[in-house]
DNA sequence: CGTGTCATGTAATCAGTTACATGATTCA
DNA sequence: TGAATCATGTAACTGATTACATGACACG
């Protein structure tokens, strides 16, 4: 179970919210959804096809666009039901992989002031994360009052400024470690 | 440089501490890496060759091991300047998948009652990774005295301390949240 | 009329996983 | 003697990425 394609899930996620096309996703997922999911284009629309094919998605094509060609891609009942199948499986441990502590664990490898660089950089990115996740915040805070959804958003909004914030705040203390050092 | 082997830096940062076997680094990987880094056996195994074709390690017998056949790979001055040269380039941005946030973020398709559940497996698997860390900083803090690497272990533990409290508080929170909604 | 956005895709590639295989050694 | 650990690996597969391709439309 831990290996399956879990860019249909995520793709059936979206779509349990409303229907919409491959490019509506992928603009959705770099904009709010960067702290916790990703998809590239080579990976969502042939995954689209494969849902519409499997009966899990219905595709038709938006008149309104014209020769633009969208395609409006709507969920299925037993595509939801798939989705809620795998919403009630066990959760698979994530995330086994940060660059930056690996690199840090070998810091004696390499100058002090290079691995400062790297810290600086590391906080300014995560800087960068938080202003966007206040941003879509405040956004869902607004715009998505009375949506079955708005309660769900929040904490996962919740949980990425937890994380950010604790981040920083060892980026802060490590960074002046390394200065005394 | 996105896309590029990681595993070989893994391999070649652990070399870069003392000289050992495939096995030892699984080891070492599985019981005091676990919270930023991992590695298969299929992968570690064919990884290893590479790298000691590409005259980054070699490789020996070690003798004491009999007809076991224990390999004992060494970290050479090419593969040194290999793995410094990776640890001076930017660090990738880590982690883009987070399965449990996905989920929480889709919880209008569930019943309350199985998200709280997911929520309190989370917990438990984080207050046992807690419980696990603890245990290998007090190792690093006892055993570790005086080797160049210490202080840059510490900073990785400090850091995976930072991220499971600041998740915990969350589940807490959380749970909080969905019992009085 | 050219740049940016809208919109959908394909080709080539590979990193990494799961599952399996094999045999030695240790120790209760 | 049988289970656990030590120790190294292969086969088969696939999820996901990067880079590329194509064309319509809006706008200044």
């Amino acid at each position: 179970m831990s290996r399956v394609n879990k860019s249909q899930y995520a793709i059936l996620g979206l779509l349990s919210k409303r229907p919409m096309s491959g490019y509506d996703m992928k603009r959705l997922l770099d904009r709010m959804s960067g702290f916790y999911w990703s998809e590239s284009n080579a990976q969502l629309y042939p995954v689209l096809k494969k849902l519409a094919q499997e009966n899990k998605v219905t595709s038709a094509l938006d008149p309104a666009s014209g020769a633009r060609n969208r395609i409006i891609y709507t969920i299925t009942n037993a595509g939801l039901d798939f989705l809620k199948e795998w919403l009630l499986q066990p959760v698979d441990r994530a995330c086994y992989r940060e660059e930056m502590i690996l690199k840090v664990s070998l810091g004696h490898n390499i100058n002090k002031k290079e691995l400062m660089r790297h810290l600086k950089d590391y906080s300014d990115d995560l800087q960068a994360q938080k202003k966007q996740r206040d941003k879509v915040q405040r956004h869902i805070e607004t715009d998505h009052v009375g949506r079955d959804d708005q309660l769900y958003l929040m904490m996962t909004y919740d949980f990425s400024e937890k994380v950010i914030d604790a981040k920083l705040a060892w980026c802060e203390e490590t960074l002046k470690k390394l200065e005394t050092a």
